[in-house]
DNA sequence: ATTGTTATTAACCAATGGTCAATAAAAGGA
DNA sequence: TCCTTTTATTGACCATTGGTTAATAACAAT
């Protein structure tokens, strides 16, 4: 008999976030139900919908956050200090520590092919794309065709789309991953 | 009140899993429901569950039959009278080809990470690609690194993974298609 | 005919994503 | 202080889903 709580424990759009981030990290999108979320956070269901239109959105909110960590991690690491080879090398490496350290989010940007999702996720897909080739581009030795710098980031994706799942996060997979990487900086390079 | 067709249209394994295949072929997986099969069939979705224990295991029917058409056809390639170097270029590109040509079982195979489904797929999945590194190691020039030859799996694996979904088959992504297996030929003979 | 097996139905269950009228708390005047 | 408007929340409701199961009709064997 309750239809409002008191401001102290209002439901906020960072509060919903918060929450429902650590949720679908865990579990991923399919398996976190917007109920569940709300059980969670001691509302009802109906609640989190006055704050996000769908289920789909409430996840973009979160993975659009991430998204712009990567294209910050990945601008940074050209700045850097280093060597360019060095720098490559990170690249190729970040992007793939991104990719398994938050698995939900890479899910929802490069894998899930559902509509409902979709037309949000393209853009900053591609967008973080650019960023990556423009990185790779303008650290190799030697000017790259665009297909191979493509290809390069085909085998980096390939790699996070396998171990995904497999693994819970990159130090697990990092063995693996330094040498795929040299894998994909012999196809640069040769 | 008739709980029982008459024999001429009898509800067989064989009808069922011919039309789910298109279904699921069509939509994927998670965009089919029992019921829409069942529909398409003219019977209740209780009946398919006579014939089958549940979703999963009806597509895993499915999955497995295309499996062994690629197992097969890797078999082939490696029994065939081209020189070496053309038939690993060929296994690769067959590979991509299986994979654009059956996504929606490529899908449950190699992407899909859902309990219902992990136990019996793991399996094939992996016997899959020792088909595969087995040809792959077969034919090359030199001797190759293990790792070397999971990193090409990797890599054919991210092609096939990102296009899905773009194109409805191997042939709108085949000039793609050849220019990444040269870049990961480049991987392994470098 | 009787019996047992096989196939099919339809009613049922618990979840799900999503909508919406009702309503109470808060905020802002007068 | 009282009245009004805005804002946030609830919970009942809807359609759809995957899955289960008792009832029963069709068939085959005896």
């Amino acid at each position: 008999m309750s239809p409002r709580k008191t401001t102290s424990q209002e439901l906020t759009r960072e509060i919903i976030l918060q929450k429902a981030r650590t949720t679908f990290v865990e579990k991923g999108f399919q398996q976190v139900s917007m109920r569940s979320i709300a059980k969670l956070l001691g509302c009802s269901h109906g609640a989190i919908y006055y704050h996000f239109k769908n289920k789909a959105e409430l996840f973009y909110a979160i993975v659009e956050e991430d998204f712009s960590k990567l294209n910050y991690w990945l601008e940074e690491t050209i700045q850097g200090s280093e060597d360019d080879s060095t720098k490559l090398y990170n690249v190729l490496i970040r992007f793939i520590e991104f990719g398994l350290n938050h698995q939900s989010q890479y899910e929802i940007m490069f894998l899930v092919r559902n509509t409902e999702v979709d037309s949000l996720s393209q853009e900053a897909a591609n967008y973080s794309y650019q960023k990556f080739a423009q990185a790779v581009q303008s650290l190799a030795k030697k000017k790259l065709e665009i297909i191979d710098v493509w290809s390069a980031f085909i085998a980096l994706h390939g790699f996070v789309s396998h171990y995904r799942g497999y693994v819970d996060n990159f130090e697990e997979a990092k063995l693996a991953a330094k040498s795929h990487v040299n894998f994909i900086l012999k196809g640069l390079n040769g």
